[in-house]
Formats: C-alpha cells, structure tokens, sequence
DNA sequence: AACCATAGCGGAACAATGTTCCGTTTGCCA
DNA sequence: TGGCAAACGGAACATTGTTCCGCTATGGTT
C-alpha cells in the first residue's frame, strides 16, 4: 500500500500503451542506425521510415530531434561522466586523469558522426543537447582542472566550459576528414595547458607521468 | 589588333551591361551588411531584398551562397595571405612569425559570425569558401610552419592543413558566446605545438621571444 | 465477448531555406 | 528608333524541422 502510494507520489504511471512502449523501442533503435549510417543529422523522415511509423509518433516521443539524441546518447554521455573521478583515483597525476579524461570525452565525440558540430551548432533545435552535455560533463571537467590546478601542473585560470568548448570544436568534421586528427589537436591543447616553467613536476621527475602515450 | 586578339584569348569581355555591374556592387555591399547584421548564414532572400534584387538576380552574379560570401571577404583573406610572409620578416623568431599569423587569421574568423563554422560546414554548399580558403592560407602557413620546424622551435610533423583546420575549428561559436575565448585556446593549442624539451630557444634566451603577448 | 474512452498513430500541411526556371524587362548597338 | 540578347524578378521546386488533427486500436469495464 504505501509502496504504492510512493510510486503514485514520485513518478506518473509507467503505465503507457504496449504499442507505445514498442515504438519508443523501435524508434531508440532506428535513430541509432541512422545515425551511424548519416550522421547525427539524418532527417527525421528517415528515422521514423526506418522505425516504419509516421513523424508525428516521432515528435510524440521525442518533442525534438535534441531530445532524440540525447536519447540515443545518454547512456554513453552517463559513462564519460561517470569515468571522470575513476580517472582522477587511477591517474598517478591530476593533470594525467584530465588528459585521460578529455581522451574519452573525445572518443565520444568522434565516433558519434556530427555530434561535435551539433554541440556547437547555434541551432536552437539543438538547444536540448548542448543543456544536457554541459549539465552532465561541466561538473566533472570541473572537478579535474581543478586538481590539475591544484597541483600546480596547469595554469589554474581556464574555465571548465572554457575547454569542454575547446575540445569538442576541435572534434567537428574529424570523422569524415582523413587528414585531419582531432586526437591529437587536443593533445596539442592539453600539452599547452601546462605551466610553462611554473610549479610543474611536483610528484615525479618531468616528463614521465604527464605527456600522455599515443 | 594583336591586343583585341590577347584581350579575347585571356578574359571574357569586361563589358557587362550597366544594370549588372550595378548590381553586383549593390549585392556585394548588401551581402556585406546582412552578414554583420545576421551572420554569414543570412538567407539569400534577405539579401536580395536588401539590394532590392529578385533572388535569380542574386544567382546570377553568384552561382551559390559561397561564392557571394567568397567575393565579401576575399580582400580580408588576400590581406591575411600576404601578411604571412610579412609576419616571417618582422618577427624575431620563425615561432614567433607563426603566433602572430595565426593570431591574424584568427582575428579573420572571429569578427565574421559564422564564418568558422561554414569553414567546417561539410555542406556541399559551402564548398566554393572551403577550397578557397584552403587554396589560399594553406600555402602561407606551410611556409610558416616549416620555418618554425626548421628553427627547431617546433614538432616538425603537424601538417599546416590540420593547424589551419584545428584553429579554424577553435573559431566556430566564439562571436555569439562570451565564456569562451577563442583565442586564447588556439595560444594554448600554438604553446602545445613548443618541442618540449627539444632544441628550442635557437636564437635567444628561453621564454623571452616565443611567450606570444596577449 | 462486446464496448467505448482515449492514448497513440499517420501523414498531410506549414514554415524556412537554398536553388532553378522561365516569362518579362531593359540596356546597348546598329 | 528597333531589335535582340543580357539581365531581371519571383514563382516554383526540393529539403528540412515541426505542428495539427482525423482516425485507429488498446485495454479496462461491463
């Protein structure tokens, strides 16, 4: 009884139609492969084609394309932010958990086609995305520039929105251009983030523990 | 004679009609207003109606969007390409040349909203801008950048194509968003691209010439 | 088992955009 | 002044995201 009540209290029935339960299903994986077959920007018409159900039940599910892809990538966006304090625990500095972290938030970027361009597009329809990236990674890149700074491995004065920005305009079009490698550009980027000539090299002797391998 | 027949041979007769020509200039100015005022993604019936032309007017004289937004920033590109050499000539070090054009050509992107972010665009619409830019920039930074490797100042192996690409991308977005500093991320990325440990500091004592000043 | 309220569906329709097409206008030369 | 080809204007087409609404079919009820 009370378990009931808690249920009614905290959350609306999960009660809906079997058909609607289907779709969302279908839909979840339909939009997956048309991603992966043309990019995070396939139209909508193809991914409700594929699902083999009108747009309107598209739009039913998800009120916009945002809320589709976050959708579609939410489990993968939860793991990157989840790995951000196991990096900083396995990591022998902070400044190397921040370049292992960014390397996975790249990963995320890279194999996921127009996900980086989306994230900076200043599209409104893509509005839902860019909220759900910031809200969930800021805290985490936060927390690892701020142990880099502390231990004075880095400058201490760029912001954590600053470089998730930095990193994921980086990353925009890596996926379809051979000649260009986001990896390393990043690399570039994080290696410059170091204290010239600062504090650095508290806890081992230089150029161990910091300069990320390939 | 012989003159007329050269004439004929190298170029089409400059002799457009005189509504033409006046309206080429109409649209380019009306172009170059729209694209302050709404960004470089303006739509083309916008400026249209602010040249008080027919769209068909507008694709007449520009077989696509990206010629038009070619031929109102063409000077500013000719003038970033020129001041490479320029950039070599003046500065103390061949690293410091590289800092300083790179902080013109991002000076280049910053200023025209959108501009960056159709450098990346893979819209096929875009493509014209795209060659042009590459066409034009790309040999002045291989310059650069091989003087640069050559002083020892820098890794030798990053291709002035994925630099260009790279800060280009560090570009996109930084016009509409005031927490975030394109700018200064590519000096972070130019500081990343110092041979860390390597033969640096050729010419002068270390941190004097190549510590590139806000 | 039949019934029906309604959640859910399908896809036509709307808005915004780049681009093409073609009938009409107009500058220029004879 | 007459004529013709260059140039023009804007309707029309294609491609998107999104909304709307009449219809269907699901699942509880009788």
């Amino acid at each position: 009884m009370e378990g009931d009540e808690v249920t009614d209290m905290a959350e609306r029935p999960p009660r809906r139609r079997a058909d609607a339960q289907r779709n969302e299903k279908t839909l979840l994986d339909a939009a997956a492969a048309a991603f992966v077959a043309s990019g995070i920007e396939a139209p909508v018409r193809d991914i409700a084609a594929r699902a083999g159900v009108g747009v309107g039940t598209v739009y039913r599910h998800f009120p916009t394309r945002a809320d589709l892809v976050v959708a579609v990538y939410r489990h993968q966006v939860e793991a990157c932010a989840e790995a951000g304090p196991a990096c900083l625990a396995n990591a022998t500095t902070p400044y190397a958990a921040l370049a292992r972290w960014i390397d996975l938030f790249v990963d995320l970027l890279v194999t996921k086609h127009g996900l980086a361009a989306a994230l900076r597009s200043d599209d409104t329809q893509f509005d839902a995305l860019h909220s759900y990236f910031l809200d969930r990674l800021l805290p985490v890149c936060s927390q690892l520039l701020d142990a880099a700074a502390g231990s004075g491995e880095i400058q201490a004065d760029l912001a954590a929105y600053e470089l998730l920005r930095g990193v994921g305009n980086l990353c925009i079009g890596a996926e379809s251009d051979p000649r260009y490698d986001a990896r390393r550009l990043v690399g570039l980027l994080i290696a410059g983030l170091r204290q010239p000539g600062g504090p650095a090299e508290v806890p081992a002797e230089p150029g161990q523990q910091a300069d990320k391998p390939g």
